[in-house]
DNA sequence: GTTTCTACTTGACAAAAGGCAAGAAAAGAA
DNA sequence: TTCTTTTCTTGCCTTTTGTCAAGTAGAAAC
């Protein structure tokens, strides 16, 4: 038993019913990982096979328009999954990034890993799915939110959601995550 | 075996690599089911039972903003899987509405034959695990495209990706689909 | 046929957001 | 500390989109 995984056991329990020894041995696949602020734990064109349990810091996931800019498609607060579906569940090429925003802590299973944990472990799999269905409608909020609300309001949002990103994160990378750009979250924040 | 559910076994063919007969019997857990225009296969408030194949007919997923104004927030089209995911996966109360823009056929199970199938079928659990990767990631390009396009490269987008929608379906649902106003629409519609 | 909807268009004006560039402020590096 | 780089702000002007309201076109109802 690894003491250490402790926020993970209660990530898992947290998502789906399961008792404690089940919740240990699933947590125990897992490996720690430490990402340095700045770097890449995904890069674009490689496959990803990192299926990651987020316990302290912030990640953002990024690619590039056909202008060459920069996108922040995604930011990531802690205590949650980490992972690029389509490059990990179907095995491409990603095409986008993921970096830590700060230094990061966690623990990450493959691919191959996590498909043997569904087949060991069948709780498992509700806990997978849970995972899918979580980040799935996250999504769909987050198109909600770009058809009927004003940047102001998104930016009001997010504000009371989840102050953490507005700490940690640059203006640049939550403007672009908001759908507008730095000058124009610059006026939304000074009107405040 | 039945012979109508043809469209069905393909689809399945074609999501998961899977024999014909066991395509079949999956196939044959499915209820046929005919849905008129305009008439509500999910309304609000109800806990969606339906995970629903569509092989004819277009469909759409619609909810009320704060003002009371209806927001289109998906359209189907045929051969594609149709379903509420929070409702039916989380088994609450859904907030949004699906209506059939036109006649529509096809076959759908309930949560507890989907259920069934999962522990019954093992290759089953990957076409589920597919629909929702592919349906994640339809969402995703849309929050791609309502950050990065202008309504007008979002409209010629769906012009050349899915014409038949905007043969069958009425500009104002398009337009919200798209994230504006009707009027908003027809301008761009009138340039080319 | 006429009436009644609904779908769509259009004009005039307002609001929201973007582009660009200059400069201030803050954070890091030396 | 000073220098450098990055982050953020701001002014000016343009583009995009929205709002509201009036009007047309077409389909469906009577």
């Amino acid at each position: 038993m690894d003491k250490k995984k402790k926020a993970l056991i209660n990530f898992i329990k947290q998502i789906i019913p399961i008792n404690g020894t089940e919740a240990e041995e699933i947590a125990n696949t897992f490996h720690f990982t430490k990402i340095k602020k700045d770097n890449l734990f995904l890069k674009e064109n490689e496959i990803s096979d990192d299926y990651f349990y987020l316990e302290k810091g912030l990640m953002r996931v990024f690619l590039y328009d056909l202008d060459g800019n920069e996108i922040t498609m995604d930011i990531f607060t802690e205590n949650n999954i980490v992972f690029e579906i389509t490059s990990f569940f179907n095995r491409v090429k990603s095409e986008s990034n993921i970096q830590a925003l700060t230094d990061c802590i966690g623990y990450r299973i493959s691919y191959e890993e996590l498909n043997k944990l569904f087949h060991d472990k069948p709780a498992f799999r509700d806990f997978g799915r849970a995972i899918l269905v979580k980040e799935f409608i996250a999504s769909k909020k987050r198109n909600y939110a770009m058809i009927n609300q004003t940047a102001e309001q998104r930016y009001q949002h997010l504000l009371t959601s989840r102050p953490e990103i507005l700490k940690h994160v640059p203006l640049k990378f939550i403007a672009s995550y908001l759908g507008v750009t730095d000058s124009t979250l610059s006026r939304i924040r000074k009107k405040k």
